[in-house]
RNA sequence: GGGCGCAUAGCUCAGUGGGAGAGCGGCGGCCUUACAAGCCGUAGGUCACAGGUUCAAUCCCUGUUGCGCCCA
C-alpha cells in the first residue's frame, strides 16, 4: 500500500524538528538494554557542568558522539550513550556564594548543612537546564541512566576509591607547597593554574652584608616576599660571589641575619645581578632550595593573602600588594633600591578567579602521580587504548612521564567530603568506608571528619564505571565496561583522559575506553575563542531557534550583533550539527562561521525538496516490502526493482550510493566526521540532485504504457535511493532525516522510525564499472555543450538544433547510444548525431570541443556568437598547448621513460595522443570559423 | 627555555610521490512545472621561503621565517 503523505513547501527546521525528541523518548528507542546480547557499543559523556548552560564545546561532542551512537545502533549494536553531569565544584559553590552577597550573607553565616541545602536548591533549580538543552540538540541519550557526580552511588564509589587508594599508600597526607587561589579560598591543582606571559616589573635591591664589607643585590618580581627571606643564593660557580658565600647579610626592615649560601639549581648566573634571595615559604623554587640547604621556613602572607605578624608590625595585616609598594618605599628611603626594570613575567593565575595564586606551604591530601601513570603509558604504547588523532599521544606521553602528584583537597563545601577523621586523643587518621564513630587508632570518640571536599576531577576520573555501578558487580558494569569510545576536547586530556586511564587502570583493572578521539576547539571566524571579552560568543540556541536582536546580550554578542543587527533566523539544530560534523577535521581549531550554518540549511532544503520531487512523482508507486531494502540486493527476489528493467541514470546513482555508503561508513568507522558530511552532500546534491533527478525527468513523466515498467524501475530507484540517504544522514541529522522518511511510502513492514533501521550496505555483487564510465561520458558531453553555449552568448532558453558527435572507442559510442535523449534533454538539443571523422571534414562554421575520447562540434546556424567562438577556441588551444608542452618535456626526459613504472609513462604517452587530437580538432574549426568570418 | 603542531584560491579548509580540490565569496546568464535557501556557466593558486632525496616533490628529509597550542 502506497500511503504519501504531502510535504511543506520550503524547509522549515523548526517545524521539522518539533515533537520527534518525545517520539523517540516515548517508543525507548535510546535506551540500552544490559541483557541483550547484541555487542555492546558504550560511549559516557563528559558531563557538563550542572548548573552551566549550554555553548558550542557542547554541541560539538554532542554532534559527534551521537553520530557514533545513532550510526552503531543502527549498525546494530547495542549502543549505549550513558548522560550526566558535574557538581563542578568551585564554579557552582562561587555562583551560589554570590547569590548570597547579594543578601549580603556568607556562606559562613549559613554553616555547613544550611548552605549546601541552598546549592542543592540551586542545583534543583538550574541543573536540569542543560540535560534539557543537550536533549534539544537531538542527544540519543539513554535517560534513565542518568548521573550525577554527587548521586548517592557515585559518592559511594568516590569513598571506596579513597580508601583503597589510602590503604595501598597512593593517596597520602602531606605539607607541601601548593597554588592558594586567595579569591577562591581553597588550593588548587597544578592543572588549575594558568600562567601567561604579562608585562611586570623588576626590582633590584640591595642586601647590606653582615660584616659591613658591602651589599649583594638581588633581584625580585615579589619584593614584599623579602619579608620572608631565609637566605640569598648565588652559584657556586659564579666569580662574582666568591667572597660572599658562607657570610651573612642582615635582611633590611626586617633585621635577620640570614646565610649567603652556594646553590647550583635556583640562581641562573645569565639572570639578573645572578644573586637571589630565598623565600622557601612562598615559592616552590625556593621551597626546594630551602628543603636542600634545611632552611627556615617563615611564611609571612597568609590566607586572604594578607601579611602575618611574622613579618615587622608595620606590614601587618596589609595586603600582598600594599606590603608591596611600602617594602619599595622603605628600600627606597634607606638607599637601597638600586633600580628598577620592566620585564615581563609569567604569574600563575586561578583559572577560576582569575587572581595571582600563592603558593603556600600547606597540609594537604595527594594521589601519587607515577605508580597511576606508568600502566597508563603502557596501555597507551600496547594498543589497548588508541588516541586519536594519533598526534595527541605525544602530548599524553609527555604529561604522563612527566606528572607530579595530584593534590585532591579543596577547601570547599560542595563536593564529596574527605572521608578522613582525626582524633583528638590521639595522631591516628581513621580513613573509613563507613562514617565511623571511633577512632581507628586509639578507639576514643574524638573525632572529626576533614573539612575538605575532593578536586571534583577526582570523581570525573572514576565516571566510566562509577556511572555503571562500580563499585558493585552490576550486570551493566560487566556489558559496557570497558567503554568503546571516548570522544571529548583536547583542552582536557590531562585533567580528565589521563586520569580516567590511571583511575580505571587501577580500579578495574582494565582500560575505560578503547578509543579516545579528541576533537578540535570551536572559536570564532577570527580563530579566537570564544569569550565575554571579545564578544564574539555564537550561543548554539540562538543558532537553533534563532533569536531577535534584543534577545542577544550587547556583550556576550557584539560581534554576532554587528553582523546581524535584527537578530539570526533559526537555523535548526540539524543545520548545526551538519556544520559542526563538517568542521571537525581532525586536529584544528574550528574557526565557526554562521554563513557555514546558512549554507548547510539550504542543503538540507535541498534535500527537503528532492523529497517532495520525488512525493509528487510516486503518488501511483507501491513501495515494496521494506526487507527489500535492507537486504543486501543478493537475490533478484529481494530487490526492490528488476535489474533488466533499470535505466542507465538508475544503475549509475546505485553504483554511485554503493559508493557513498562505503565512504561514508568507512569514515564513521575512522573518525573522519568532516569527510561523512562531506560525503554526504557530495552526493546528494552534486549527483543524486543535480543529475540523477534531471536524467529521470523524461522517463518519470511519460505515463504511457509501454514505458510502465521503465518508469516503475525508476521510480523505485528514486525511492530506494532516497530512503538510504535518509539513512546514511539520519546520524548527523536525526530530525529532517525522521520528518521526510516518516513521509516517504513504505512496505507494510517498514520499522516505526528511521533511526532503528539497518545501517546501509554497500552491494559489491552489483558492480556496474560500465555504467559508471558511460554516465561519466555522457556527463563531460553534456558539460562541454553547455559550457560552449555559456561561452558563446546562446540564449539559455534556446534550443540547439543539431548536435555531432564522434568517438573510436564502443564503449563510448555505446554510451553516446544509450544516453542521447540524456543529452537532448540536459544540453537542451534537438537532434543528436553519432558520425565518423569523415563526417566533420565537410562541416564548416562549428563550435567544437573534445573531451574525454568524444569529439563534438555543433553548427553554428545562427546561434552561436562567431567571435566568442573563436576566442574561445583560441583560449583551449593555449591551453592544450601547454599541456602538450609539458607531456612531451616528460616523455622527452629519457631518465624518466627507463625509470618511471611502466604504466605511468603509457598514461603519459596516451594523454599526449589525446591532447594531440584535440588540438588538431581545436585547430580545424578555428580554420572554418576564420574562413567563414573572411568569406 | 622545552615540546607539539600549522603555513594550499579573496575567506574557511580538505587532500595526494606522478600535471592542485571543496564550500562560501566574486563575475556572467537564467523565475527551466522539487527547490531563487534555486539552476547553468566562469575566473581565481611558483601549495610560506631556501636547500636536499627522487626519473618525478605541494606531499619525504634539513634549515629559515611567520603563526598557534601545551609544558616549565
Amino acid at each position: 500500500m502506497s500511503k504519501t503523505a504531502e510535504i511543506a513547501q520550503s524547509y522549515n527546521p523548526l517545524e521539522v524538528e518539533e515533537g520527534w525528541y518525545e517520539f523517540w523518548t516515548e517508543k525507548g528507542f535510546f535506551k540500552a538494554d544490559e541483557k541483550s546480547d547484541r555487542p555492546p557499543y558504550t560511549i559516557v559523556i563528559p558531563p557538563p557542568n550542572v548548573t552551566g548552560s549550554l555553548h558550542m564545546g557542547h554541541a560539538i561532542f554532542v554532534t559527534l558522539q551521537d553520530m557514533l551512537v545513532r550510526w552503531r545502533r543502527m549498525q546494530g549494536y547495542e549502543a549505549l550513550w550513558l548522560p550526566g553531569t558535574d557538581h563542578a565544584g568551585i564554579a557552582t559553590q562561587v555562583m551560589v556564594e554570590r547569590k548570597l552577597a547579594k543578601e549580603g550573607l556568607s556562606r559562613h553565616d549559613l554553616g555547613r548543612e544550611k548552605f549546601l541545602e541552598k546549592v542543592w536548591e540551586w542545583k534543583a533549580e538550574h541543573g536540569g537546564r542543560i540535560t534539557h538543552q543537550l536533549r534539544q540538540l537531538g542527544a540519543s541519550c539513554d535517560w534513565d541512566r542518568e548521573r550525577f557526580t554527587l548521586d548517592e552511588g557515585l559518592s559511594r564509589a568516590v569513598r571506596e576509591a579513597f580508601v583503597r587508594l589510602y590503604e595501598e599508600g597512593l593517596i597520602f597526607r602531606a605539607q607541601r607547597m601548593v597554588d592558594w587561589d586567595p579569591a577562591g579560598q581553597t588550593v588548587l591543582s597544578d592543572l588549575e593554574v594558568d600562567r601567561e606571559e604579562e608585562e611586570g616589573q623588576f626590582w633590584y635591591l640591595r642586601y647590606p652584608l653582615t660584616d659591613g664589607s658591602g651589599h649583594i643585590v638581588v633581584g625580585t618580581t615579589r619584593p614584599e616576599t623579602m619579608l620572608g627571606d631565609t637566605a640569598v643564593a648565588v652559584h657556586p660557580d659564579d666569580e662574582r660571589y666568591q667572597e660572599m658565600i658562607g657570610k651573612t647579610v642582615t635582611l633590611p626592615l626586617v633585621g635577620r641575619e640570614i646565610p649567603v649560601i652556594a646553590d647550583k639549581i635556583l640562581p641562573d648566573p645569565e639572570t639578573g645581578t645572578g644573586a637571589v634571595k630565598v623565600t622557601p615559604a612562598h615559592d616552590p623554587n625556593d621551597f626546594e632550595c630551602g628543603e636542600r640547604h634545611d632552611l627556615e621556613r617563615i611564611q609571612v602572607i597568609g590566607l586572604k593573602a594578607e601579611i602575618l605578624d611574622t613579618a615587622p608590625e608595620e606590614f601587618v595585616g596589609l595586603d600582598r600588594y600594599e606590603a608591596r609598594k611600602l617594602v619599595v618605599q622603605r628600600f627606597e628611603e634607606a638607599g637601597l633600591l638600586e633600580k628598577t626594570e620592566k620585564r615581563p613575567f609569567a604569574p600563575g593565575r586561578s583559572q577560576r578567579t582569575g587572581v595571582i595564586v600563592e603558593p603556600l606551604p600547606m597540609l594537604q591530601w595527594f594521589v601519587q602521580g607515577k605508580p597511576l601513570a606508568d600502566p597508563a603509558i603502557a596501555a597507551v604504547d600496547q594498543g589497548d587504548t588508541e588516541i586519536i588523532p594519533g598526534v595527541w599521544k605525544k602530548t599524553y606521553d609527555h604529561f604522563m612521564h612527566n606528572i607530579r602528584d595530584w593534590c585532591i583537597s579543596r577547601q570547599l563545601w560542595w563536593g564529596h567530603q574527605i572521608p578522613a577523621w582525626y582524633c583528638g586523643d590521639c595522631d591516628h587518621v581513621t580513613v573509613a568506608r563507613q562514617d565511623p564513630d571511633r577512632c581507628a587508632g586509639c578507639g576514643g570518640d574524638q573525632i572529626t571528619q576533614d573539612e575538605d571536599v575532593l578536586d571534583t576531577w577526582f570523581s570525573s576520573a572514576l565516571w566510566p564505571f562509577s556511572t555503571l555501578g562500580w563499585p558493585d558487580e552490576i550486570p551493566s558494569l560487566e556489558k559496557f565496561y570497558p567503554t568503546q569510545v571516548m570522544e571529548t576536547g583536547f583542552d582536557i586530556l590531562f585533567f580528565w583522559v589521563a586520569r580516567m586511564m590511571m583511575m580505571g587502570l587501577h580500579l578495574m583493572d582494565e582500560v575505560p575506553f578503547e578509543k579516545v578521539f579528541l576533537h578540535a576547539m570551536v572559536r570564532d571566524a577570527a580563530g579566537r575563542k570564544m569569550s565575554k571579552t571579545y564578544g564574539n560568543v555564537i550561543d548554539p540556541l540562538h543558532m537553533i531557534f534563532g533569536a531577535k536582536a534584543d534577545e542577544l546580550d550587547e556583550d556576550l554578542h557584539a560581534e554576532l550583533l554587528r553582523q546581524y543587527p535584527d537578530g539570526v533566523e533559526p537555523q535548526g539544530a540539524d543545520a548545526l550539527r551538519f556544520t559542526l560534523a563538517i568542521y571537525a577535521a581532525q586536529g584544528r581549531d574550528i574557526k565557526l562561521d554562521i554563513k557555514r550554518i546558512e549554507g548547510y540549511r539550504a542543503f538540507l532544503n535541498k534535500v527537503w525538496n528532492a523529497t517532495r520531487f520525488a512525493l509528487m512523482n510516486l503518488e501511483d508507486y507501491e513501495a515494496p516490502a521494506y526487507e527489500t531494502y535492507v537486504s543486501a540486493w543478493g537475490e533478484e527476489s529481494v530487490r526492490p526493482m528488476k535489474f533488466e528493467d533499470l535505466s542507465l541514470a538508475d544503475r549509475w546513482i546505485l553504483a554511485r550510493l554503493d559508493d557513498t555508503v562505503e565512504r561514508v561508513t568507512q569514515a564513521l568507522e575512522e573518525f573522519r566526521f568532516n569527510e561523512v558530511a562531506q560525503a554526504l552532500y557530495q552526493f546528494t546534491w552534486r549527483e543524486f540532485c543535480d543529475w540523477y533527478i534531471e536524467l529521470v525527468k523524461p522517463t518519470l513523466y511519460d505515463e504511457s504504457d509501454d514505458n510502465a515498467p521503465r518508469r516503475q524501475a525508476t521510480q523505485g530507484t528514486l525511492l530506494y535511493v532516497l530512503e538510504t540517504i535518509l539513512r546514511l544522514m539520519h546520524p548527523v541529522c536525526p530530525y529532517v532525516t525522521e520528518e521526510i522518511w516518516q513521509a516517504l511510502p513504505k512496505g507494510e513492514d517498514a520499522p516505526e522510525s528511521v533511526m532503528i533501521t539497518d545501517w546501509p550496505l554497500a552491494r559489491p555483487q552489483l558492480e556496474m564499472e560500465v555504467e559508471r564510465g558511460q554516465m561519466e561520458t555522457l556527463i563531460e558531453v553534456i558539460s562541454a555543450i553547455r559550457g560552449i553555449r555559456g561561452e558563446t552568448n546562446v540564449n539559455p532558453g534556446a534550443v540547439i538544433e543539431e548536435v555531432l558527435l564522434c568517438a573510436e572507442d564502443p564503449a563510448k559510442i555505446a554510451a553516446l547510444e544509450v544516453g542521447t535523449p540524456y543529452i537532448q534533454r540536459l544540453a537542451k538539443v534537438e537532434a543528436v548525431r553519432l558520425v565518423g571523422s569523415e563526417e566533420f571534414e565537410g562541416l564548416k562554421a562549428a563550435a567544437a570541443a573534445v573531451t574525454d575520447g568524444v569529439e563534438l562540434r555543433i553548427p553554428l546556424a545562427g546561434l552561436i556568437d562567431v567571435e566568442e567562438e573563436r576566442s574561445r577556441i583560441l583560449k583551449e588551444l593555449e591551453r592544450v598547448a601547454e599541456d602538450i608542452a609539458f607531456v612531451s618535456k616528460k616523455l622527452s626526459n629519457q631518465n624518466f621513460v627507463d625509470r618511471a613504472p611502466a604504466e605511468i609513462v603509457e598514461k603519459e604517452r596516451s594523454k599526449l595522443t589525446a591532447y594531440e587530437d584535440e588540438q588538431q580538432t581545436l585547430q580545424e574549426s578555428l580554420k572554418e570559423l576564420e574562413a567563414l568570418e573572411a568569406g
